[in-house]
DNA sequence: CGTCTGATTGAGCGACTTCAACATATGTGG
DNA sequence: CCACATATGTTGAAGTCGCTCAATCAGACG
């Protein structure tokens, strides 16, 4: 189950691809790791670190979604990130976490300690070097979230979220996509209100872009057109 | 009203913070990178390397300042970040930079070929480590820069960013700061118009929170105002 | 000077938000 | 298993912040 992972991972040009690594490579890096992480487990809604808090240890997702969010004095949030199975979270922090990490619903993680994180990546130089890997792809991942906050329309950053929800889980048309997160969620995530996340969503199902049977799963009924939307072509 | 406590970080100066090495940090770390990097110069507009383009380098700014930044197919543009003397970047590419970086106005900087970068991470431990402080500061950063594309106002963030300029530049009420990027890569940093821009700093110069001396100069009347207006204090 | 580029200010508009009502789950105790 | 409660999602109507369009201004430079 735990291979090696060749470290020339490749990073699609494409918005979404850039955002999430291919899903098989999760699973497949890091080895050594295994030997140092004790498995966590959080329930929906618990809080896994906060804001301010001193840094001890970085995770891996095994089950389940967590965000990462910071909200301002007067409740204000904004979602930086949600972490799905095989991501890592925590590892960006310096002495003290800049964000808080919340379990979306039920979850399952690794939990690496720092002192012993930094002991293994200073005995094995890969293990520090495909950890910046993932560095790297969170950043230019912030870096593509960056373009979508300031620059896109509302539209656009749905068919966007969408696009990236059916790259990371390899849907093509006609395909159906599960959204672990609630719509409060999306919203944060894309600097929106609810209810304008709502009216794309409908205005994509008007469209017979989506279908929507429940609210935790999407069907992309043409996801060209979707990216099309993401693009702003109109 | 009750005043949060100290892990509740003020917005804009931990994102400055995140953004700013401690000066005499710059020239003493990674002294070993000194003996494989070749000085660059570029003009005023120069592309330093585009978006696409594959990656065969990583640089650290000497003099002058560099803008990373995106343009979509129809010219919207997304500044993600702004480099100045000291800083580094084209570090968190992997294959292909997902950015375009553009000098300012003249610049010189310091050329790493990835080549020899990476050598000179295998064979000494402590350049990987502390290159990936550097990422990890960046990736801070632009999580900062996320809650502010997408949860705070115009003034706010035009406020958030006058505070940034001013904590890189250790200035306090009354000093000037230097501004060395023209009122539209503000406004593309920040996500707005120009013309938002201009009416949020001509509203501060209104409130006698700041002086505008010429475009390139910003004197901090109040900086403790400037502070307030930031993090959305009315 | 006149020209050019970048910055500033004003007027009107539109996309998204806010506020409000309603709908659809999901859960709980009787 | 139903009645009710609560949380989450959807839709409509009205308001507002920031954008667009347009005119004017201020330096820089030949």
């Amino acid at each position: 189950m735990n291979v090696q992972l060749s470290h020339n991972l490749n990073l699609a040009a494409n918005h979404a691809v850039a955002m999430k690594a291919p899903v098989d490579s999760r699973d497949l890096m890091l080895a050594p790791l295994k030997s140092i992480g004790t498995i966590s487990r959080f329930v929906r809604n618990e809080t896994i670190f906060s804001e301010g808090d001193s840094v001890n240890a970085s995770f891996k997702v095994v089950r389940g979604a967590v965000r990462l969010c910071k909200v301002l004095p007067d409740g204000r949030r904004q979602i930086a990130d949600f972490r799905l199975a095989g991501d890592f979270f925590g590892l960006e922090a310096m002495d003290e976490y800049a964000l808080t990490a919340e379990a979306l619903g039920d979850v399952v993680a690794v939990r690496y300690s720092r002192a012993r994180l930094d002991r293994l990546e200073d005995e094995q130089a890969d293990v520090r070097r495909d950890l910046m890997g993932v560095l790297r792809r969170d950043l230019t991942a912030a870096q593509m979230h960056l373009i979508m906050l300031g620059r896109q329309t509302a539209m656009e950053r749905v068919a966007s979220f969408l696009v990236q929800l059916a790259s990371r889980q390899d849907a093509e048309s006609g395909k159906s996509i599960e959204v672990p997160m609630g719509r409060q969620d999306i919203a944060d995530y894309l600097g929106l209100t609810i209810e304008t996340v709502c009216r794309a969503i409908s205005e994509m199902k008007r469209a017979r872009t989506i279908d929507v049977p429940d609210r935790h799963h999407i069907v992309i009924r043409n996801l060209a057109a979707l990216q099309s939307v993401a693009e702003g072509d109109a």
